[in-house]
DNA sequence: GTCTATACCCTGATAGAC
DNA sequence: GTCTATCAGGGTATAGAC
């Protein structure tokens, strides 16, 4: 009989992560202590430290790891293609990334401010550069006169305002799917655009 | 000479309130100590217990006042008019108390977790109540036929995901006044619900 | 109302046995 | 790699003097 089922086949160090993740998401960095997480993952306290220098590597590693494979996963996805559909692939790759991996979306935003000064340029400058992703689409649709705003930056941060709140409420057992929300979600963006409603 | 200029002039109470909110506002409720609070104030540790039973009573209080305060404001701002008008009335009153009270709304919107069962469920209330208010907004324009929005709720969430947004990077120092601010998210606001763009 | 002193528990992190 | 034991410090909250 393998030995291959459930979370028992994963060695300590990814577990040790896991557990940071669902403890962090749960209660806040802060209030979470090493304790804890040693007891999620089913050690002693001092066996953590074979897996992370200190408590804020682990809140970095988290960080870090969450927006490099965002970022990754929507460089992966786009294809070279008009403003109106690349800003729609953005809105549908962004939804699906943040509803399946809710945990690790929360704590980028929630625990920003909890980072040493150094971690947080680190990430600071991640989260710049996928923000600068759907600015640079607002931006050339808006040259190609293909959108309509006013201010492509604050337009930009509107609408990633918008789509981060999906992630509050969502739990997938609601009246509508996830495919349904993001069908929604991408109508509300072509409004915000100004780009006239097709009709079927 | 009379001695009421400054924060000399508070008394314990409300400073030890507006420390918290500032404290708590900078690094976060579960990284604050009583201590920290206590030197803010300038007073020692134990007299803070003069004010409040507790640091769980002392968030509390914070929130309670914040939602409680934010209701008043709209419901005695708001007037009896057309629901076009009226939401705009809402985005204006929002934003204004958002830009000018940003710390209480913080706190509001990260605290929440670090709230007891039955504050929680109290501070809910308020806040499904605030809620509310804009989503019978929609609602009743959308049975005039003045929105034409696809999913009432939903849309409700966006508009109050993007303007919560706004809180997190205007600083009063950026490229654009407040008002010119809330200019932008009015129009955002009535291209979401569908209104066409009135031509000046 | 504020102070000092203190009770009691938990914190992150380390050292050394196994 | 994990455990147990331990360190130094800080956490909330209280008691009693002034």
């Amino acid at each position: 009989m393998a030995r291959t089922s459930g979370s028992h086949a994963l060695k300590t160090g990814p577990k040790v992560r896991l557990a940071a993740l669902k403890l962090f998401a749960l209660y806040g960095y802060a209030a979470v202590s090493m304790r804890q997480i040693a007891a999620e993952v089913g050690v002693q306290v001092g066996a953590l430290y074979n897996y992370t220098p200190d408590k804020q590597s682990l809140l970095y590693d988290l960080m870090h790891t969450h927006l490099t494979d965002l970022l990754q996963t929507w460089r992966s996805q786009k294809t070279d293609t008009a403003p109106e559909e690349l800003v729609l692939q953005f809105v549908t790759c962004h939804l699906n990334y943040h509803l399946d991996k809710s945990e690790a979306v929360f704590i980028a935003y929630m625990e920003l401010r909890n980072l040493s000064e150094l971690n947080f340029a680190k990430i600071e400058t991640l989260r710049k550069s996928y923000e600068l992703e759907l600015e640079s689409i607002i931006t050339a649709g808006q040259r190609a006169c293909i959108f309509s705003v006013e201010d492509p930056k604050i337009t930009s941060f509107a609408i990633l305002g918008m789509l981060k709140e999906v992630g509050t409420w969502f739990d997938g057992e609601g009246r509508l799917t996830k495919d349904e929300i993001i069908a929604l979600y991408r109508d509300l963006v072509l409004r915000m655009l100004g780009v006239p409603a097709s009709k079927p």
